[in-house]
RNA sequence: GGAGAGGUGGCCGAGUGGUUUAAGGCAACAGUCUUGAAAACUGUCGUACCGGGAACGGUACCGUGAGUUCGAAUCUCACCCUCUCCGCCA
């Protein structure tokens, strides 16, 4: 969520934002709505202030007093009731549209509409030639460590169940993941699979309504997280940390579940897209002039990983109109897939393997994660996230990479010591 | 899941309808004193929002939400959480 205050005194700016970002949002109809707001706070006030000088009145008043102030209460009563109704669907009318704006935009993101218009900064190795490449539903069919069947039969469609040395290999590259990330001074958490709804709210996902992608839980105000993100933002919320605190840096492991409602075709193919995958994942909270040299941090270590994993892949930076609502700036990686069905129906193609997001001060305020500063004052406290590994796509790129012409998978050397084996047969 | 107890500021803790602008203490910060430190003393010491150029004024917040009342930290209801005991259980 966004500063009232400052959409109040940038309004034309932050339009404009919302054009730059694809988001049809009317900043006009919002300050509309919070200038009605600000009337009835003031007029709701001005009644509470009345009601408490009569209570306090009362203290002090004689017997022939009472009876005039207790009817001049009563009717204010009356009075503030209907205002302080008005106030509460006003301010609902205001919340969900300050929900519908979304975070600000910085400077360097590149402009552009939908996600062809995102930008490569840079590549790591070029694809491999493969001749006659297999994609990873087939290899695993094969070799019989990804079963879909059994899993649809068991929950349903875009679920799986791993298998011995895959089963063995998603274990090696989840421990992998936070030894790395550790290694750069991350503190391992594993978090709940679960969280309250406000808490996915005021992280930026929406629990319920039609176009949810999360699961939630029947008679009971929680679901199912989407990702670490949610219960790791939420770790600090409602809480003020000191400047010196910061930064905080967690490397989280989590399961994560999407309903992924309407998602089919290609890019949903086999790994790609799943209901439940694991995750380990980067957090950290910051002070905001921390945050830019962070998110640069987060996407080194990503790179890093997928160097050590030996897979060709590119770094992209979202353009505006690609950005989701709480990022300010997002890199994304994208791992070369030589199984991954291309648009002209040919084999080979990039596919998203991380995502690593400058969330500034957007989630934060919407959590209550405050940063007292060394003069006294609050401020809110910046948060980042990027994907160290998710397993699901990770084994998508590694099994299609791997592949040789017998058959065989061969696991990236810096695995070996996780799986205890070198190639998959 | 059942029974009981409880949730008050950074921490401890008083407070069962209006003398509470949330007592008192601890911690923290500033000052006095001191060669320095400690002790002692004095002062400061929550957050958010509204109005105002500012000084300042106002409103809300005692787990959360609703209710009773002229007036609620205090009474009622629901929910959340913590502790003790019982049950179940990896």
């Amino acid at each position: 969520m966004l500063d009232i205050k400052y959409i109040r005194e940038h309004e034309e700016e932050v339009q404009k934002n919302c054009y730059d970002r694809s988001v049809r949002v009317e900043i006009k109809d919002l300050l509309q709505v919070d200038q009605g707001r600000l009337a009835l706070i003031q007029e709701v006030e001005g009644l509470r202030q009345e009601r408490n000088t009569i209570a306090e009145q009362m203290k002090s008043a004689s017997d022939e007093q009472r009876p005039g102030l207790i009817e001049k209460g009563k009717s204010l009563k009356e009075l503030l009731a209907v205002k302080e109704a008005q106030l509460a669907e006003v301010e609902q009318r205001w919340m969900e549209r300050m929900m519908q704006v979304p975070n600000l935009t910085h400077p360097d993101a590149p402009f552009g509409q939908t996600d062809e218009e995102n930008k490569e900064i840079r590549k790591y190795l070029d694809p491999p030639v493969i001749d006659q490449p297999k994609s990873h539903v087939e290899i695993g069919k094969e070799l019989e460590i990804l079963d879909f069947e059994r899993a649809a039969e068991v929950v349903g469609n875009k679920f799986y169940y791993l298998k011995g040395k895959l089963a063995i290999l998603e274990q090696a590259l989840i421990r992998f993941a936070l030894d790395e990330a550790m290694e750069q001074g991350y503190q391992p958490i594993t978090t709940p699979d679960l969280a309250r709804d406000e808490v996915m709210s005021g992280t930026g996902f929406m629990p319920r309504g039609n176009e949810s992608q999360i699961y939630s839980i029947e008679n009971q105000q929680l679901s199912l997280i989407a990702t670490a993100e949610i219960p790791l933002a939420g770790y600090h919320m409602n809480q003020t940390l000191t400047e010196d605190q910061l930064p905080i840096r967690y490397v989280g492991f989590s399961h994560c579940y999407r309903t992924e409602a309407g998602a089919y075709g290609r890019e949903s193919y086999g790994l790609y897209r799943v209901h439940q995958f694991s995750k380990v994942e980067l957090f950290v909270f910051a002070a905001p002039n921390q945050s830019d040299a962070i998110h640069e941090e987060m996407l080194r270590i990503e790179e890093q990983l997928w160097q050590k994993l030996e897979i060709p892949y590119r770094v992209v930076d979202i353009c505006t109109g690609d950005l989701g609502g709480p990022a300010y700036r997002k890199y994304d990686i994208e791992a070369w897939m030589p199984g991954k069905v291309t648009d002209n129906d040919a084999r080979g193609s990039y596919g998203e393997v991380t995502s690593a997001s400058n969330c500034t001060d957007f989630q934060s305020r919407r959590l209550g994660i405050r940063m007292k500063q060394k003069d006294g004052t609050n401020v809110y406290a910046h948060t980042l996230n990027g994907t160290a590994l998710a397993t699901s796509r990770a084994m998508i790129a590694i099994l299609e990479n791997g592949q040789r012409p017998d058959g065989t998978i061969v696991v990236p050397k810096a695995l070996v010591p996780y799986t205890g084996f070198a190639t998959l047969n």
